[in-house]
DNA sequence: GTGAAAGCGCTAACAC
DNA sequence: GTGTTAGCGCTTTCAC
């Protein structure tokens, strides 16, 4: 900048309005300083106008895993939402471990970010203190109670209820559930396995410990073997609830390669409403967290922290309304095109 | 840092070791630095180090759409690898527009990452002269021939070649191709639906405008239109390339709401090898374009540039190999479990 | 309408 | 082993 305000014969000031647009530069002047910009291929140093503004106007994003099509799209209307109010936003990958997740925190403290918007998977209750920051931070996925930041939470258990009643509603008696590992802590597994549960109660329908399958990892692979266990080993299972869209997509598969048809002779709901649920053959029934109500709201709420002040106001807890989205996979019986 | 000093009755220059783990600071020291560090909440400031340093050890990665299976998938291949080289990764979102992705030059030029990693889709061979930039770009994807930067390209013409012949080989003899909305630049459309053309030239073949689908958009949405629309139009055609994988599954999607069978009526071969391919009813065939590869080549391309100088040496064109990942879309007539 | 001075928080180079 | 000096490139403040 000094360069080019010494090529202009103006001083660094003056290219600084210029650069920035501010009013009160006269016309020829202007025009001075941005030949010598484009004369010099002169650009702005953002690290140090971040230095002395001390804010970004970016925000970070840490998932789990980008690669999971539901963190993907969450991703895309994050950035979407927060570009209309003005930032950026930078993804960053934690790989769903505790370590990283906090780690997301810590980094983003460190002046790059204005603000944090984290989904986490591995933090639970016991880490609440260590969310006890000054520095505006909103959680997404499960709520970790009494933790001193703003939460937007998934409709875990309400949602995982009515896909339950869905399948029970439609016929099925012996329903299993494929969920994730820990069904002790405060999680997607536990909460949408707790939801599971409550509408066989509601049915009285007994529950089964044999038709829990706990995943290590929730992905298609893991999805296809849980059914390839359940066709072995539970010969009149007719439903699944899957955790997640991802993992059912791999069950459709796994019960598809059993020899056994979704919905004939299995019927699958899942979790998330991702895209390919949509387009799948048989196309996939799926709770609708109602995901761009999700961003919009991780983004409001974040936003307002930035712009008052981080601490200041008790923790906001809200919770996306969601809709079954009833498809295919759970249908009159019409398997894939006979 | 300031304050920690003071604090901890020491130069700020001691805190700076401290923090940054370096010898020759006595026990005691360091001791009462971490002290003070912990007591005042203490944060380095990023931007200022970024700053001072003049490097960020962030790279940046900007992709048309995030929540496109086969970017998501390839942003965190690229996060692994540059996580091993010691880099961390940003990635940005451009919405496959022209101006976003120059924009996305521009930005990073701005000090806030070491080099970019650019998938292109929406640049071509008239804007080289945008990319002759002394800063460290690689390019992935299609290829903008001449330009003076670092390229990571796609076996686009040889894998959808690959991909038809292995079609002809199956006994299809009207092949669609389902592909992007530009056949006349260089881009995967135009390069992959050569391809498609040499293998149906090679087998002697006729070409038939009628089979070839321009979609707007590649998404599974337009894949499934494009079958609706070809098993309106063309009831003899018996096989598909599409232009993706995404837009693949659209496709027997669509092919399976027309009444008409996967493999069994028609066939279908995708492009990418997404994760969601393998694991669809029926499973995908498709080109596999050694994403892996793509990812540790485009970040070792960039470290270098990044290491050495940005400029030094002539620019790398690099082609990853590729294979035919032959599944049950294009086999043997069994098509969904029956 | 334009400029001079000062400082954001950090660290390389050198002095002690 | 620790401190001093200086400056990365920008912008806020206030003087002209």
């Amino acid at each position: 900048m000094q360069d080019v305000a010494r090529a202009a014969g103006v001083s660094p000031m003056t290219v600084s309005n210029v650069v920035n647009n501010r009013p009160h530069v006269r016309e020829a002047t202007r025009v001075k300083v941005l030949e010598a910009m484009d004369r010099l291929g002169y650009r702005v140093n953002i690290a140090a106008r971040n230095l002395r503004a001390g804010r970004t106007q970016t925000i970070g994003l840490a998932v789990p895993e980008m690669d999971r099509p539901y963190f993907a799209e969450l991703a895309a209307r994050i950035v979407r939402h927060a570009r209309a109010a003005g930032y950026r936003v930078v993804v960053e990958q934690t790989g769903a471990l505790r370590e990283e997740e906090l780690d997301a925190i810590a980094w983003s403290r460190n002046s790059l970010y204005d603000g944090l918007i984290l989904s986490t998977v591995a933090l639970g209750p016991d880490d609440r203190d260590l969310l006890r920051v000054d520095f505006p931070v909103v959680i997404l996925g499960e709520r970790i109670f009494d933790a001193p930041v703003d939460h937007v939470a998934m409709p875990n258990t309400d949602g995982a209820r009515a896909a339950t009643a869905h399948l029970i509603g439609r016929g099925c008696r012996r329903i299993a559930m494929v969920t994730g590992p820990d069904l002790e802590g405060t999680n997607v597994a536990s909460l949408r396995y707790a939801g599971y549960r409550d509408a066989l109660r509601a049915a009285e329908l007994p529950h089964d410990e044999r038709l829990v399958v706990r995943l290590p990892r929730l992905d298609p692979a893991s999805g296809a073997e849980a059914a390839a266990r359940l066709a072995r080993a539970e010969p009149g299972w007719d439903g699944v609830v899957a955790v997640t869209d991802t993992v059912a997509l791999g069950v459709v598969r796994g019960v598809t390669d059993a020899g056994l048809r979704v919905p004939g002779d299995v019927r699958v709901v899942g979790f998330d409403n991702i895209e390919a649920g949509r387009f799948a053959v048989p196309s996939l029934t799926t709770v609708d967290p109602d995901n761009d109500w999700i961003a919009a709201r991780a983004v409001g709420l974040l936003v307002g922290r930035i712009r008052g002040d981080a601490t200041q106001g008790r923790p906001r807890d809200v919770v996306s309304p969601f809709g079954l989205i009833e498809r295919e996979s759970t249908g009159r019986g019409r398997g894939p095109a006979v």
